[in-house]
DNA sequence: GACCCAAATGGAACCGGTTCCATTAGATAC
DNA sequence: GTATCTAATGGAACCGGTTCCATTTGGGTC
């Protein structure tokens, strides 16, 4: 049994199919009787009004993309869980897009925002080139970037410098003064800005403090736990190991921590470890870190799109948000390695 | 400007909009200066076909809705790449409904297949009732369950009754008789089967070690770290304590360890501890867990779609994905706490 | 009773594609 | 040269809604 449409309502309502849309529509230009007898064919035949005809015929397809880097990285499932939340309030659909080559990135620039499938797009992470930008502005809808910025859209964003410094100056406050930081590749596909941001950030906590920076102490790597903890011990196996390392996010920071209990290096009192993103995981390991607010990114990011979507755009709006400091038990004062240990060998400090 | 159309591309190639579409479709039957000659149009116009005006036409949506419910789990997450992967290669959209109360999943089971603005539906570890699976069959859309199980409908399922029961034999088969279990409320108004099942595998391997049975071992709350580490604080603080936990899944093993942790109680040595889904944290964090194939389920799953959509379908099939025993360091032979501790304090024994 | 206006309603046109059907042009056969 | 067939093509009908416009109906006014 094929589904009923418009015209099987009308005929079995005994009305026309404009007053079938205008109950069904809310108008208030329908008679209470007339109305009844509408609803009750709806009933009866159990109708949906078709959504691909409803979206053509209103040229509105109430739905969003949302074009992701590696959707499965906490950081970005919580941005995501903050968009769906929002857009389904306002009963859009979320058609999500998942990255995880450059090539797939810019093929959804190139051919999500046309075709008129979505009704506006929300763009995390990626940041798009100036010829990014003049395609994706062509199509004419709304776009809205969360955690990375371009002048001509609206966009939220976080102040990654400022949180790198924060990180690097709560270590530097401690009294560290060998200050490692393990971060994805400043060069890389995808162009992120965010690594260079927080780089930039530690860079600038070091030069205020006086600190020399030291090449062997920016390792740089593939996002990963595995990687990560490659890198750290790698690090903490040197001749001159550093007493801390700000990681690039909490995902890494846990494989530093892991690279430490490899080494029998205890935390924080051998070693300092300060993550960033706040991730879930971050409160129940007890790592200090710079928290951004990930789900409020989403939420924000959403109310801008829906902002834009009902009423005419004015110019590009950029909202910043926050980064905090959050102490827990992985930062503390340095203290020599093997020094500390042959001088008190059960002490147990930090917590 | 608003966006060419097929009518403005024949104009602009001199052609009928037929012979455009013929282009578009890659229908042989156009000559090569035709074909040329619209191609050019095309370019010159920048021109790309209205998907909802192709979707109404071809009755087809090349769009899929998933299903999920609480999405940011990080074993929720794996399934979801998994699909996610196998629909874009096949050119289809994910449509991503996310659940998080019961209103939202009945609301979702009634909306989504209808309205046929999907061509097809995944459903995540939520289980249509009979009465669910009337309605959802009523829209005669494909329909493919992944991690929970209805006659009416292709799916793909893990037999938790059997990874239930093999954790809890590998806790027996190292001599441990106190056996914990935690999990989310068997009564649940999802009314998920997993957890019904993994329960049932303990209950099981217990029963036929001849180990009797104790509700105060079988702690239930809601699915969260932190629910688990409490309920684990307060079996491990008790009079007599477990010597061993198996939880639902990875994240309670978790809240487990942090417990243990809080105590001061060792892990091997003094507890040991079992999770489930082996996500890819318990990898870093040591955890002996049962695994279960989360992104094979993803891809298994969308493929019995994909394959639903392109021919008649025939009766329901299930496919049963297979759990492992994966033995890290967190599981090991009892061994009291006080004696043990008072007998050989320094001992660290288990890696 | 004639006139006017507003409310209610039916139905055609439209959204932008695809596809079927009719038509034309060109090739082949005799 | 004529008949026949095939390939190429234009365009109408259709998918299932929304909306505008024209028409009908009923009530109020003088």
């Amino acid at each position: 049994m094929a589904a009923a449409t418009i015209k099987d309502v009308a005929k079995q309502a005994g009305v026309g199919v404009g007053t079938v849309s205008r109950v069904l529509n809310g108008s208030n230009a329908v008679s209470e009787p007339t109305k009844h007898k509408v609803l009750s064919a709806i009933e009866a035949l159990d109708y949906m009004p078709n959504a691909s005809a409803r979206r053509l015929s209103l040229g509105k397809t109430m739905a969003v993309a949302v074009i992701a880097p590696f959707f499965t990285r906490p950081s970005v499932v919580e941005r995501l869980r903050g968009i769906e939340q929002t857009l389904v309030a306002d009963g859009y659909d979320l058609v999500l897009y998942n990255v995880e080559t450059v090539h797939r990135r810019d093929e959804c620039f190139v051919n999500v925002p046309r075709r008129e499938r979505v009704d506006g797009m929300l763009i995390i992470s990626l940041k798009p080139t100036d010829e990014d930008a003049r395609r994706l502005s062509h199509a004419n809808i709304p776009i809205v970037l969360v955690d990375t910025a371009h002048p001509d859209f609206d966009r939220i964003i976080i102040d990654d410098v400022d949180g790198g410094y924060k990180a690097t100056k709560h270590l530097i406050n401690w009294g560290h003064r060998k200050i490692a930081h393990i971060s994805d590749y400043i060069e890389n596909p995808f162009n992120f800005q965010q690594i260079r941001d927080r780089y930039q950030g530690y860079r600038q906590a070091l030069a205020e403090a006086n600190i020399t920076f030291r090449t062997d102490y920016h390792q740089q790597g593939e996002h990963s736990l595995l990687e990560a903890q490659r890198l750290a011990y790698h690090l903490l196996s040197s001749n001159d190991p550093p007493t801390a390392i700000f990681t690039y996010s909490d995902t890494q920071a846990i494989g530093v921590l892991e690279a430490a209990q490899e080494l029998g290096i205890r935390i924080p009192d051998e070693l300092s470890v300060i993550g960033y993103d706040d991730i879930e995981i971050a409160a129940h390991l007890q790592l200090t870190t710079i928290r951004q607010s990930l789900y409020e990114s989403g939420v924000r990011g959403s109310q801008m799109l829906l902002a834009a979507l009902s009423s005419d755009q004015q110019s590009p709006q950029e909202v910043v948000l926050p980064t905090e400091l959050v102490v827990r038990n992985t930062t503390a004062p340095p203290r020599d390695r093997t020094i500390q240990t042959s001088l008190n060998p059960m002490y147990k400090g930090g917590d």
